[in-house]
DNA sequence: CATCGATGTGGCAGCGCTGCCAATCCGGAT
DNA sequence: ATCCGGATTGGCAGCGCTGCCACATCGATG
């Protein structure tokens, strides 16, 4: 929709202060002053179709003087498709999910859409209720996270006809497109890592694996890991709450306590990590020498650290904005694996 | 909408399986399937009107039988009101916005209302556009950040009718309601605390304050405060990106070489205070001995430092549920402030 | 000069739902 | 048996727009 110029813009005060209880301004309202059948005003204003120069000027001027915003819910419901995506995630307070809805709200803007978002709080009955209420919206397209949900949620994904891709995880089947990177080999990665560097009392300090699916592949991808090379998980701290930089520092420090020869600690993500290092600052121990750490997700946070983050980088603003581009554009069901990068760091 | 019991889901595959192609479900046909008619379908799914038991029943095995999703778009075109906010943020780097989203979902889930959201880039142009296209979903109320905005954005909001909601700034009049603290008085708070504190040559890392007027509002309130206590600002340095931790690092790194005997940084936030902290760990700056530092935001990392940031608590959650309810329950104009709290820390 | 396709344009029937109103039903009071 | 008022129900006209079709209009063609 294009402005048609400000400084066509006439509208009498009257027109314009305060619209409540004024009866909204209407196509058919613009095409009486346009002097054109309504049709013609729906063409213009869509760039679709074929109308004069000469209209086209008309109508862009009733527009503007009479301030005339179009009403997309009666478009939608005239039309077929909806412009919209509903993308729900788990949680706000970790950036990683900030960071998809960049990436996909960015990439939608381009291609016209509007996202409707809802958050799970990780709880999958919830997950259920949001995606209700989302194709209640009769959305373009549904982004997800996860390929894990309960029955109920995936009947209504199947049912709806309504392309759904589940993001930042390919380790499982999806229902139709699948964009992320496999958890499960991020951490069997990680463990390589710390092996290869020849830790051995390694630690793992993580939040709440029931509801984090992904947080759960990757802890079971690192005990592969360590198995494979040998070793086993020396101990393991889960802290009830959420993952945080809080939870991250308390978990080390009740680990530590406990087991108080690891060599390396791995953490379930980079916030956790930064807790750590932060208890391992204000407790002076050497970070690697005593103590290596290592994280997940690859936050700017952990690059700027006095020793940069050993950590994992995930593309997840560039899967919000894939997974967005593939929902408008809808070609078949796939899987886009993007992969993820090792950052070496020098905490491990 | 309730989910009338799983239990009861009995449609069989041809009914679900890849509505794709197949003819949607519409209340016609749920009341043709329950032998009621429309009016009574829709009054039990809204739980609306009178009806009898009966005949809820009846009307809910109907919905669980042929997994009837209501449409909400033709519901919205037929009644008033919309049940949708429109939420414009101007970036979803600095947590800070999700933590606005997060407060302010969190009140529309419980009020019954659905999120779409919308990011400018801190680009006034970009808000005008976007304010444009949220209006056109003919939303309840609109959510915007600050009172700045262009005529045209300013024009667009007075005349939709439609109730809106400014956030996290209440130094300047607002157009309707207004949730939020003042950031000038922050930055004047701030100031008398290094001041009181002894602090004399203080200088000041920002970010691009002519696109974030919150951030310039603190930087003026700063300096009034550092007059009123008879100082002056030392030195400044405005990295030209957005706020990050790196800026923050890179930033205090290039203002002390510059400007050596500094007793004490102010950063434009948290993010830039915590990269300043970096810097100064990786350099042996003793804080606050050498260099004391300061942020804005208080951000969960701040308190977790090996030494807890000085900052001021910003109550964002907080801001975004309490415009949420108000556009929801509709009261009067009002400018609500919500006050922050100076917390003294460890680092000044 | 009739014919034709390309280009503009307007009319109008829906999209799926809600709101209003009229119709019906029921139990108790007369 | 008759009447009354409240509870329950169905019919149907829109909500504002788009999609389809019919209808000009016009220069170019045979």
């Amino acid at each position: 929709m294009d402005e048609g110029g400000n400084e066509a813009f006439a509208a009498d005060e009257e027109t314009l202060r305060e619209g409540i209880g004024r009866r909204p301004i209407t196509l058919a309202d613009v095409a009486r002053e346009a002097r054109v059948g309504e049709s013609t005003v729906s063409r213009v204003l869509r760039s679709h179709g074929s109308f004069s120069e000469k209209t086209r000027a008309r109508v862009e001027a009733a527009v503007a003087r009479l301030g005339y915003v179009p009403n997309r819910i009666a478009g939608t419901l005239a039309s077929t498709g909806s412009r919209l995506i509903g993308i729900v995630i788990p949680s706000l307070t970790n950036i990683v999910f900030p960071d998809l809805l960049r990436g996909a709200t960015a990439a939608l803007e381009q291609e016209g859409f509007q996202s409707v978002i809802a958050v799970t709080d990780y709880d999958q009955d919830k997950e259920e209720a949001v995606v209700g209420s989302l194709l209640s919206w009769r959305p373009a397209g549904l982004i997800v996270t996860g390929l894990e949900h309960n029955p109920g949620t995936r009947r209504r994904l199947m049912a709806s006809g309504v392309r759904v891709a589940e993001l930042l995880d390919v380790d499982g089947p999806g229902l139709d497109i699948v964009v992320g990177y496999s958890n499960r080999a991020a951490g069997e990665a990680s463990a390589r890592h710390l092996a290869g560097r020849g830790y051995r009392r390694i630690g793992y300090i993580g939040h709440d694996l029931t509801k984090d699916k992904r947080a759960a592949k990757r802890y079971a991808g690192f005990r592969e890991g360590l198995s494979a090379a040998g070793l086993s998980l020396a101990a393991e701290e889960r802290v009830a709450s959420p993952s945080s930089v809080e939870a991250g520092r308390h978990g080390l420090e009740t680990l530590l306590a406990r087991v108080p020869d690891l060599d390396a600690a791995y953490f379930s993500n980079d916030d956790m990590a930064l807790g750590g290092y932060f208890h391992c600052l204000a407790h002076g121990l050497s970070v690697p020498g005593r103590l290596a750490l290592f994280g997940y997700n690859g936050l700017d946070v952990g690059r700027l650290m006095p020793q940069p983050l050993a950590t994992i980088r995930t593309p997840r603003v560039e899967a919000g904005a894939t997974a967005a581009r593939l929902l408008c554009t809808g070609g078949p069901a796939t899987v886009v694996d993007l992969g993820f990068e090792l950052i070496e760091g020098a905490t491990a």
